[in-house]
RNA sequence: CGCGGGAUAGAGCAAUUGGCAGCUCGUCGGGCCCAUAACCCGAAGGUUCCCGGUUCGAGUCCGGGUCCCGCAA
């Protein structure tokens, strides 16, 4: 679309496949200062019951600004393309970019990181800082090495995380910060009055990627505001689920509660869903049966009385 | 043909060995009340997903099809 008045821009090679990446290279595309020239994505996906393949949210935004796309199953064996850019990008790539790639750029490979590094190296650092009930996180950029987001800082920024937040309401705020700190880090960076930070391993910590058992709800060992947290953090993947009647059933929204029940029960009572915890309790306002479309709690109770101070497991 | 659950009133669910299709909520009307999404009384609302078969009789049993959902990937 307007790739005419960025011809002229530092030429970039972007690396990135899920939303947050999108809005970073969203960014770059609408500054004038930069050419992002190639983008490298994870391959199309089979998605759903159906498995159809599915292009990642990179893969669409670039080819929507006619930017080429690349989709190498391994960047084991995968080697940049003669004349690319000396400059590269990567943010929620998803895979481990080897030495060999890195190497292969003179000016470095910048990564945006959605943690204030070094905690929270890996995966999945959005969620876990919301899991665990921190009130505070951030977005570091750091020019990468071999190891797992371990390379030196070039800049950072703070952002609260409210106590009611959900994983893409702080994602989206990460993103937007994100994609101005990089804009403003990135001619720093070329122009040299940026010194790289080493980070100090001994404050590091790592989260891992995250799976669909990390969502299941343990009734008798959790507390209430663990589970709240958890439930904020895992949204809307994987989320978290517990079991009824043999059956798996999803929690898409819930609230702690003040209410007094044993842990595990369920409790229906003016049309709200209770459920107790270790410590506390659980309001339901949307749940899905498995088999059963979503729904909210009222209509859960119209249909599912028979329910009522049943156990979950 | 990866495994499994499901489709019945506007929504969510029942319906015994095949035998008058019900419940909760909502909607509409009336009543009560200072008032109410609360409470009481009443009413409307159905091609039981589609096509075919068995039967005196099918929501229910058999065959085929469509769609939704939980896993898995």
């Amino acid at each position: 679309m307007q790739q005419d008045s960025a011809q002229n821009g530092t030429p970039i090679v972007f690396f990135g496949t899920q939303t947050f990446a999108c809005h970073i290279l969203q960014g770059l595309l609408q500054s004038p200062f930069f050419h992002v020239s190639l983008v490298i994505t994870q391959p199309d996906k089979p998605v759903g019951r159906k498995k159809v393949l599915t292009p990642s949210p990179v893969k669409t935004l670039a080819q929507s600004f006619e930017i080429p796309t690349e989709t190498p199953n391994s960047l084991k064996n995968y080697q940049i393309p003669p004349g690319s850019p000396a400059l590269a990008v990567v943010a929620q790539y998803g895979k481990i970019i080897p030495e060999s790639i890195l190497n292969s750029f003179s000016m470095g490979v910048i990564n945006v990181h959605t943690s204030l590094l070094p905690k929270y190296r890996g995966a999945s650092p959005i969620q876990s800082a919301i899991v665990n009930g921190d009130t505070q996180t951030g977005v570091t950029i750091m020019l990468m090495d071999v190891g797992m987001d371990t390379g030196p800082i070039l800049s950072y920024e703070t952002l609260r995380i409210l106590p009611d937040d959900t994983y893409p309401e702080v994602d989206q705020k990460l993103a937007n910060i994100g994609s101005e700190l990089l804009l403003q880090t990135l001619p720093k960076v070329l122009d040299g009055t940026i010194t790289p930070q080493k980070q100090n391993d001994s404050e590091a910590t790592a989260c891992k990627m995250l799976s669909r058992e990390d969502g299941k709800i343990h009734w008798d060992t959790m507390k209430a505001n663990h589970i709240y947290n958890l439930y904020r953090g895992l949204t809307p993947w994987p989320g978290v689920w517990t079991t009824l009647d043999g059956l798996r059933l999803k929690l898409h929204k819930i609230t702690p509660s003040e209410k007094g029940i044993p842990a595990g029960v369920l409790l229906f009572e003016d049309g709200k869903i209770y459920v107790g915890a270790m410590e506390g309790s659980i309001e339901i306002l949307d749940l899905q049966l498995e088999g059963k479309p979503s729904m909210n709690a009222q209509t859960f109770i119209n249909g599912f009385q028979k329910y009522n101070h049943a156990h979950l497991i």
